[in-house]
RNA sequence: GGUCUCGUAGUUCAAUGGAUAGAAUAGAAGUUUCCUAAACUUUAGAUCCAAGUUCGAUUCUUGGCGAGACCA
């Protein structure tokens, strides 16, 4: 990669005139050159200036002159600005990596470590269907499992069903009562729409008996624990952790409706999992463990049976494990499941893509595991993403402002369909084409739109304004593709050309801008998706693959690319299009999005 | 009360301690005999406040103010 080219040519040059200072390559900031400025890229002085007590322009000057002398082939020229020294790259080097790499399908991918990393994401309730909220989660948590195979490791993408406890309950005991029955069959709602349907259901019984008990003159707290559907769903909860065969039989079948409507969903949205975890498998797995803990004595026990850990000298407080009466908290659970994972898949990492609510949680938990010697809590990762937000505030399912994952999908069909149409883009498509069409621009929007923000940042997204196709974009980038693919079209290539159509190429003419432009871009996409991976940040890929369309586009606007200057030119602008395009599909395909090849 | 996260153009987002803080939208003005105008060009507009560290701070430290999350 160039910039570490350029980073082990300064160190050189700095060897070679200062031999008895040391100098590490974290020393040497190299930065793409600003537009107002000749070159390429630029080596901050600064740092160097005070350590060999140097003047700027003295001390840029023997490195400028160095590098160019030195590394002829790498740098035409160099200038020096108060401090900065910007380097030329000979436009050879870049078309040299052109003519390597635009035939070359795994161009940016690297060959990493190959450690194991089990990714979670997902990881629903099953008491309701999917909402916005959990689809910033989806795509993060499959974008980041694709880019981190990309990068050489090797990848497990796992999703723990939470499937019991006293929320699916709820869905039970409104069922019995007010469904007369009902299936998805019988009614043809998706089975995760209409077990949650019985969960709101549920819900309205709960406020309405509340309200008659506190009418009555009850306290609303003691209300809210006496209302006699709330004691009969965690009287079914008992009878399942009891083993009842009724309730289990209903437990099941309720469940597998579920799976069934996520399963639809999942695939629409274009995610899957290597490995599926059932909460009411796995519920029970920490107490062993605590166990072992106590008899290490990094747990203890108080006077009321229960079983805590210390926390204080990290900061944190004292934490719950086991309750007096033996019975497990959250985090008792949580503690099998990691464990559980670790010896399932000897990982070496294994990343959780949960919400930052949850921040401390992960915490205590990693910290936990920690102290009871667990070797699988180094590899713990807390991938925290930011809520989604309304523009009202948070999402509530009990004031009906959540925002339906399934919904949301049509919603985005629908509009990237009106404003087909709308351009009068519709036309020359089969139906089925058509169908297809609305759908990749549909989702590419939605995945784009939830993955081009820095995944710790919270986000607000307003439903009113409907998501805009225009500007910083996945259909942008989409339209970027069509035009590549309908230049490739006319001169009747394929996407991806033989490599004999080029062989004949050779650089004699200088790069104009815009050419140049694109080509250090693409040649710095293997950085940038390893920068996207070490930082288990997917918007990377979002901002680069949207400036490489940015440029592509400016350039098509002012150089003809069919109808070129020469035939060299013409084979260059072909060879840097099919590449660019390559590099497009490959980054947009790691965060779930597709490209069309006309629109 | 304690811990943590976040405050950047009207709005939504960028910026390993580096040059005159970038985009996108919304605003203003333009571009179509020519490979798709879902595009392109020009223009105006921002670092919450105050100290500190540094040659240099949106970035690091401290203290305010504001928003949010979590722990009791």
């Amino acid at each position: 990669m160039l910039t570490q080219q350029i980073r082990q040519a300064a160190l050189a040059a700095l060897h070679y005139f200062y031999p008895n200072e040391t100098f590490t390559p974290d020393m040497v900031s190299i930065n793409e050159t600003k537009a107002e400025f000749r070159g390429d890229y630029t080596v901050v002085l600064f740092p160097f200036v005070k350590m060999l007590r140097q003047k700027p322009d003295a001390l840029g000057a023997q490195i400028g002159g160095y590098l160019v002398e030195q590394y002829a082939d790498l740098f035409a020229e160099y200038q020096l600005v108060s401090g900065f020294l910007n380097l030329t790259v000979k436009d050879l080097f870049f078309t040299g990596m052109l003519q390597q790499n635009w035939h070359n399908l795994s161009f940016g991918t690297h060959s990493g470590d190959g450690k194991r990393v089990m990714v979670e994401y997902s990881s629903p309730n099953t008491n309701k269907p999917l909402h916005f909220g959990h689809l910033r989660n989806i795509f993060l948590g499959y974008a980041l499992g694709n880019i981190l195979k990309e990068t050489g490791k090797e990848v497990i993408k796992a999703n723990l069903i939470n499937d019991r406890g006293i929320h699916i309950c709820k869905s039970m005991v409104a069922w019995q009562d007010y469904a007369n029955g009902a299936t998805p069959e019988s009614t043809g709602i998706k089975g995760d729409h209409l077990v949650g349907d019985y969960y709101v259901k549920f819900n309205d019984v709960y406020k309405a008996e509340i309200k008659a008990l506190v009418a009555e003159g009850m306290d609303e707290k003691l209300a809210e624990k006496e209302a006699p559907v709330m004691k009969r769903a965690q009287q079914m909860l008992r009878q399942w952790e009891a083993g009842d065969t009724a309730v289990y039989k209903l437990w099941q079948t309720m469940n597998g409706w579920v799976y069934g409507g996520f399963e639809v969903s999942y695939k629409r949205l274009g995610v899957d999992f290597d490995k599926m975890y059932y909460e009411s498998n796995t519920y029970l797995l920490g107490k062993a463990i605590v166990e072992k803990g106590l008899e290490k004595g990094v747990l203890f026990r108080k006077e009321d049976n229960s079983v805590w850990i210390d926390l204080t000298e990290d900061g944190l407080d004292q934490k719950l494990l086991l309750r007096g009466d033996g019975t497990s908290v959250y985090i008792t659970q949580d503690i099998g499941t990691a464990v559980l994972k670790y010896n399932d898949f000897k990982l070496d990492q294994s990343v959780y893509v949960i919400a930052d609510e949850q921040n401390y949680h992960m915490q205590v938990l990693k910290l936990i595991l920690k102290k009871l010697g667990e070797p699988c809590a180094e590899g713990i990762y807390h991938l925290s993403y930011g809520m989604v937000e309304l523009p009202t505030g948070r999402m509530k399912s009990r004031e009906g402002t959540v925002v339906d994952a399934d919904d949301m999908m049509d919603e985005m069909k629908r509009m990237a369909q009106e404003q087909t149409e709308q351009n009068g883009k519709a036309e020359g498509f089969s139906p089925d084409e058509l169908d297809r069409l609305y759908t990749m621009i549909g989702m590419g929007a939605l995945k784009f739109y939830l993955l081009r923000v820095d995944p710790k940042k919270k986000m607000i997204f307003d439903p009113k304004e409907s998501i805009d196709l225009h500007g910083f974009t996945a259909t942008f980038i989409q339209y970027a593709h069509a035009r590549i693919s309908s230049i490739l079209r006319k001169e009747q290539l394929p996407l991806m050309p033989g490599t004999e159509r080029f062989s004949g190429y050779t650089t004699t003419q200088a790069l104009a801008k815009g050419e140049k432009d694109i080509l250090v871009a693409l040649e710095r996409y293997p950085m940038v998706l390893q920068e996207a991976a070490g930082e288990m940040n997917p918007s990377v890929l979002c901002n680069y693959t949207f400036g490489l369309a940015q440029l592509f586009n400016t350039f098509y606007d002012q150089h003809s690319i069919s109808k070129a200057e020469s035939e060299e030119k013409k084979d260059l602008r072909l060879m840097m299009i099919v590449m660019s395009a390559q590099v497009m599909r490959h980054a947009m395909k790691l965060l779930g999005i597709a490209l069309p090849e006309k629109m």
